[in-house]
DNA sequence: ACCTATTTATAAAC
DNA sequence: TGTTTATAAATAGGT
């Protein structure tokens, strides 16, 4: 759609390369601007320059898309894993929840109780501290508890991208050990058969050492989610 | 671009909005595709329909441009938020201890005033009842943050874990085909001095292995720990 | 899902 | 980067 008809591959000129990007860049955002008003539909959009520049777009946030992608996508194996932690926390916040609720209507019960009896100015004074005493000690408790959990849950993230690291070196080094191998299988045997596997095996092992380069990810540790969202 | 002109906002007829959103879908999809390929970007695509039902489309991984943009944001934004996660909490913390002081003493105050003044039993009964509301509602923001938090960390971990299995899969992969390479190398040449150097290669190789097969630790994913600790 | 009139995006040129 | 314009591409409405 332009003055003449182009194909789709790399733009080798780099001026018209960026050219090219920019209205492009423009014209897929606008889109899935209108996608997203016109179906109702929840659109995140992540364009990153090849000079490494980031442009996005997000029919509401970025952080929501993310997250619910990440449902998703959570969800779609979950079904190998029914008892998964997730799932866990749900039940275990449904829990204090309930917990709350019924120490409050037990506070409030006595509250109402105690004034039908009529109460003098003194009595109700206690038992307004007692209450706030009361909900400080739940308060402070369940706080405790939800902030070690939080910690603990940060650490074994941390050990596990831990793991993740340590294992993505191994797989370095067994692919190095594989190119060695294939290295030394080339030099004393020259019949063609062991080539032709060794270039599968070299393909994949890049693939797969592109992966690991982009999983540690430290993101969500150094960039807590706002309350304000 | 059609047979009309229509006016961008939300379809109400269900039907067409269905249709719309599966053509522009495509389309959308197709071009951030081609800004990928002719402008050599990084490109992530998520779109939920109306519906609920997920499509997507990455240049890499979803991951890769997941996480780069997290990074790149964290980037933007690293310069005023130098703390971490653990850090952010802590002062969260504190902030709402103060509010909730500060309330406190409000009421305090408010109280000592009043009955030095003689109140009735009914306006005391009002402010215990605005002191008990400010006390939930404190505490109910700082649970939903604090379950939100458990419940993000808990899903990132997941991701990371999945991230493990992977890994480690593609260890034993790529150990096997040294195995197999090893084999290979081994039926083609009996010279002797690749074979000295296979035998420490594959010794090397399994050292690995049993290092690999221990570390993707699944107790820590399938025994949650605990508020109760 | 297919068709086509029409609108929209954009390639090329400045 | 912005504007213009000829042309390719996308798609609205219909079947």
């Amino acid at each position: 759609m332009g003055r003449g008809k182009i194909v789709i591959q790399r733009i080798d000129d780099s001026t018209s390369r960026q050219v090219t990007f920019s209205k492009r860049r423009k014209g897929l955002i606008k889109k899935a601007k209108e996608l997203a008003i016109l179906c109702d539909a929840e659109v995140g959009l992540i364009i990153f320059s090849s000079t490494g520049k980031l442009y996005d777009f997000a029919s509401s946030s970025m952080k929501s898309v993310i997250d619910r992608y990440n449902k998703s996508k959570i969800e779609q194996q979950q079904i190998l894993n029914p008892a998964s932690e997730v799932k866990f926390w749900q039940r275990e916040a449904a829990v204090l929840r309930q917990e709350l609720h019924a120490l409050q209507e037990n506070h409030s019960r006595q509250i109402m109780g105690e004034q039908l009896n009529g109460l003098s100015v003194n009595e109700l004074n206690n038992l307004e501290n007692q209450l706030e005493i009361s909900l400080r000690g739940i308060r402070m408790k369940k706080e405790q508890m939800m902030t070690h959990e939080i910690q603990e849950l940060s650490q074994k993230r941390n050990l596990i991208h831990q793991e993740n690291l340590e294992l993505s070196r191994k797989v370095e080094r067994i692919h190095q050990e594989n190119v060695e191998l294939y290295k030394k299988a080339y030099t004393a045997n020259t019949n063609g058969f062991i080539h032709r596997e060794l270039a599968v095996a070299d393909d994949e092992s890049h693939t797969q050492i592109r992966l690991q380069l982009s999983q540690p990810d430290h993101s969500d540790y150094e960039t807590p989610p706002r309350a304000s969202q």
